[in-house]
Order: C-alpha cells, then sequence, then structure tokens
RNA sequence: GGCGGCGUGGCCGAGUGGUUUAGGCAGGGGCCUGCAAAGCCCCGUACCCCGGUUCGAAUCCGGGCGCCGCCUCCA
C-alpha cells in the first residue's frame, strides 16, 4: 500500500483515499506570467509520477491544477510591456502547457483558472465576513489568523514563533502582522471586479481554496506543491477552510526544489534555466531521469554534469529497449504514456514488480525503483548474452513497462535512414564480409562524419542517431 | 530569533540497526570484436567530528562544526 509523506503531521502514513479506487487532488499551479522554469518542470514531474503511480495500480485520479492569471506579476508584465494582462496570461499559458506536454506531464483533468472563480471567491471572502474571522481595511479584506484553530499546523509553529519572525511590516489597521489579504482594492490600472468592498480583486491564497473545495468537494484527498508554499500559501488555504468549517486537504504533499551552486532555483533569484530552453536542447525524458534519480522530497542539482549523466543513463535504457524491439511497448504507452491498470498480469518477472511497487509504496522511493529497472536491464543482456533470450525478453519488457509506468517511455525504433547512408551500410557490409577492413572502416567513419553512431550486430551494420 | 532539512566512495544519489550488494555516471582490469561500438564479468571498500545506547550504527540518542531553506512574491 502506498505511503506518503505528509506535512501536517510530519509523518508517513498509508495513503488511503477518501472513496475508494479514486483519488482527488490539487496540486498548485502556475502564475502565467514568465516562461515556465526548469523547478517547475521538477515539480510537476513530482506529481505526475504520483498520478502515475496511481493509475499504475487501478485507482481513478481526479487531478487539479490551477492556473493564477490574475496577479501582481502579471499586471506588472502588462503594464511595463504596454499590453493587456489577458495577452501576457494567454502567451504565457501557451508557454506553460507546451512545455508540460514536452516533459510528458500528463494534462490535468481540471485547470481552472482564478478569473473564471472570482464569483466565489466574492462569496467565500463574504461568509468569512458575515461569520467575524475577516475584516475590512482601507486596502482591502483580511482573514484574522489568530481566529483560526490550529494555525500554524503545516509551518509546525505556534502563533507566537510565527509572529515573532514576521518580517512583513504591519499596517496600522491589521490585527495581526500574519493576517493576509483576501481581497484587494483596486488600484489604478489594474483589472477590477466589482464585490461588496468595492472593485478590486482576490488574494492570491483565495483562489485555491475555492477551486479545489468546488471541483474536488470537502476533504479531498491530496494536496501538492513546492516547500516553499507551505507557509504562507498553503497554511493560508487552509485557514480559510478552517475558518469556514470545512474539512480541506486530507494530505498534504510537498517537493523539493532544484538548486544551482546549492542554492533554490527561484523567479525572484533569476538564477533559472527555462523549461523550453532546456528542452530545445535535451530529451526530456533525460531530465525526468535526473529528477526521479532523487527523491521528491530531496533538493536536487542540475548542473551540465548532472544533465550528461542522466543523458547516459537514458542511452542504456534505450539500448535495451532497441536490443529486444521494444516498438510496440513505445506505441502502447506513446500516447500520454500511461500505463494503467493492471498490467503486470501480462508478463512480467515477478519479483522485479513487486519490488518496484515495494519501493514506490514507500514514499515514491523512485531511485530505488529506477535501481530495480537498471538491475533488469542487466539482467536481460546477460540472459540474452548467455543465449536465453526467452528470460532476457521476459526482463527487458518488464523494464519497459516499468520505466514506461514512471513516464519515462523508450524509444526502441531505429531511426530513419536516409538512401546515401543506407548505401554505405551495405557497401560497409560487403567490405567486411570480403575482409577488407581498411574499406570497411573509412566508410564507417564516414558514416560517423554524418553524425551516425555505428554498431556491429549479427546482422550487420547497425546505424542510429 | 523561531521552525524545518541536509552533510555518504571521483561525481550524482539511495539507504525502513546486522546476511552478498543500492543504482547511475566516470575510472581500472578482463571477455566478446578484424578493430571498434554495444553488451557481460571483476575492481573502489564511503558514510562531517566527538561522545553515548547496542552483541552490532551510515542508520537510534546527545553535543559540536558546516551548509541550505521557510518565517516576504516564489514550484
Amino acid at each position: 500500500m502506498l505511503h506518503l509523506h505528509d506535512t501536517a503531521t510530519g509523518a508517513v502514513r498509508p495513503f488511503e483515499p477518501r472513496t475508494e479506487g479514486e483519488v482527488s487532488m490539487y496540486v498548485c499551479g502556475p502564475t502565467v506570467d514568465n516562461l515556465p522554469h526548469i523547478g517547475h518542470g521538477r515539480f510537476n514531474l513530482t506529481y505526475d509520477v504520483l498520478r502515475r503511480y496511481l493509475l499504475f495500480n487501478g485507482l481513478r485520479v481526479d487531478y487539479v491544477s490551477n492556473v493564477t492569471d490574475i496577479d501582481d506579476k502579471i499586471i506588472a508584465r502588462a503594464n511595463a510591456e504596454n499590453r493587456s494582462t489577458a495577452d501576457v496570461v494567454e502567451q504565457y499559458e501557451r508557454a506553460w502547457f507546451e512545455a508540460m506536454d514536452g516533459l510528458g506531464v500528463l494534462r490535468p483533468t481540471h485547470a481552472p483558472h482564478a478569473t473564471g472563480y472570482v464569483q466565489d471567491m466574492v462569496a467565500l471572502v463574504a461568509d468569512l465576513v458575515g461569520r467575524g474571522v475577516a475584516y475590512e481595511t482601507s486596502d482591502g479584506v483580511y482573514l484574522n489568523v489568530e481566529q483560526v484553530d490550529g494555525y500554524g499546523l503545516l509551518a509546525r509553529q505556534n502563533l507566537d514563533s510565527l509572529r515573532s519572525g514576521a518580517r512583513v511590516e504591519s499596517t496600522e489597521e491589521k490585527r495581526s502582522p500574519l493576517d493576509f489579504a483576501l481581497w484587494k482594492k483596486a488600484k489604478p490600472g489594474e483589472p477590477t471586479w466589482d464585490s461588496p468592498w468595492g472593485p478590486g480583486r482576490p488574494g492570491w491564497h483565495t483562489e485555491c481554496v475555492v477551486m479545489a473545495l468546488d471541483l474536488l468537494g470537502d476533504a479531498f484527498d491530496l494536496h501538492g506543491g513546492g516547500i516553499d508554499l507551505i507557509f504562507p500559501h498553503h497554511e493560508n488555504e487552509r485557514a480559510q477552510a478552517v475558518a469556514q468549517g470545512r474539512d480541506f486537504s486530507r494530505y498534504w504533499v510537498h517537493n523539493g526544489w532544484v538548486t544551482v551552486d546549492g542554492t533554490k532555483m527561484s523567479k525572484s533569484l533569476d538564477n533559472f534555466t527555462t523549461l523550453p530552453d532546456f528542452l530545445a536542447h535535451h530529451d526530456a525524458r533525460a531530465y525526468r531521469l535526473l529528477v526521479l534519480r532523487a527523491r521528491y522530497r530531496s533538493p536536487i542539482e542540475v548542473t551540465p554534469d548532472t544533465v550528461v549523466d542522466a543523458e547516459k543513463g537514458l542511452e542504456r535504457l534505450d539500448t535495451l529497449a532497441r536490443r529486444f524491439g521494444m516498438e510496440d511497448l513505445l506505441a502502447q504507452t506513446s500516447g500520454g504514456y500511461v500505463v494503467e491498470g493492471d498490467p503486470p498480469a501480462t508478463g512480467m518477472e515477478p519479483d522485479a514488480l513487486n519490488a518496484f511497487r515495494w519501493h514506490m509504496d514507500n514514499d515514491l522511493d523512485t531511485p530505488g525503483a529506477l535501481a530495480g529497472i537498471f538491475d533488469l536491464v542487466s539482467a536481460a543482456h546477460s540472459d540474452a548474452d548467455a543465449g536465453d533470450g526467452k528470460e532476457g525478453h521476459l526482463l527487458a519488457h518488464t523494464a519497459a513497462v516499468l520505466s514506461a509506468a514512471l513516464g519515462l517511455p523508450l524509444r526502441g525504433q531505429a531511426s530513419a535512414i536516409d538512401a546515401e547512408s543506407a548505401r554505405l551500410v551495405s557497401a560497409r557490409d560487403e567490405a567486411r564480409r570480403a575482409k577488407d577492413f581498411v574499406r570497411a572502416d573509412a566508410l564507417r567513419d564516414e558514416l560517423v562524419a554524418m553524425g551516425w553512431t555505428v554498431e556491429d550486430t549479427l546482422s550487420g551494420t547497425a546505424i542510429r542517431r
């Protein structure tokens, strides 16, 4: 059974969904004010793998991830570039999904926009005001966190210590420095919506509560995001639900981030590599492999060296797929790369499957799961080298299915070969048959110069790019 | 200041007290090959420091040292 680390309890707990056979998960989505970077990639890959593993186990998954399309930074960019916020949103939302598609991240089942939920957010804020836990000031409406039971649960701190560490300056009107804006009254040059408190726009922490509860219902299963969202974002989401007397997320899952020279990669530090840039130069699967080699809660260092390392590891997997002719499996999984239900029944090596599950059930121990897959790679080659093609094929197939279950489909197809290259290949085979190795080597050099990797196989020269 | 996390072999990176071992990459040796490539086999004997618990600790406890993060927008 799957066990997950839950930030609210600080412990790894058995994951028991609200409804048997069905999982409802909410993953904080992007603010579409800029291109996504590889940290966003890591974060989405984390929850994509969780989702795929749930699917692999035959569960249905309702996966909601929002798009924050109204925010200070969007407004700032629009004003700076003399465009509408809608224009900015359109551009970066498209870039976001293109990048996620490129990474093989499955699309959310729902991707609600904040601007589509403003009326509901106004209703939530009004309800909180009516309950006396929120109050109006000259610049907005704030939630009084001191009236919320268990505020600080996710931060694992009590109110006093949170208050003493607060770096945000308190205004005269705020009752506590920790109180946060549910509604921001309009300033000049901003998009606005009507509300009982005049024109304005919702605060950031409100949208996720409203959309999660609307689309997934009370006490939905799981809420995911980066560690840096724990406080204040997730704490404040929870606070709003609690203040309404509603049950919010049953499990809180948080991923570690991407570091550069040991320091967090973030928009504010401007030390990021964008995903479009990364994907233009690397196989997306190499990044997924790089991410999966560390546990999701650990930081990962992304450097040219670690990327090359992952690319070589991926090559080892693809080599297996080529040797054992895995085109069929690729075809099965390429349309989203999902392995669903209980595929293991069909021709999987049982011990390897059990080991895979054991690792994944342990709070998504993907490094352990991968180690098992790499063991299968060695064993499959070894069996095939020893002449046991049948056993080798079973192991290779198992490795490929498990890899695909992680969203990492192996590429077994031969590269498309142009007529000229094909001519050189057959000329080389002819020369080798004639034991004219000088000519054979010259032809090999020629192919290599054309960008091919040349290998000899039982059936003659094989080339690939 | 409060809270959280981390320090593992050349590099990345697992490790849920104890049998043989994470795994990947790089490196060395061998097999295979006309030579290569790919593949296979063998090789490193690592756990920041100091104590403690234990028959036994990388793993648990205490104390150091160092690093990172959250407490402000941030995946």
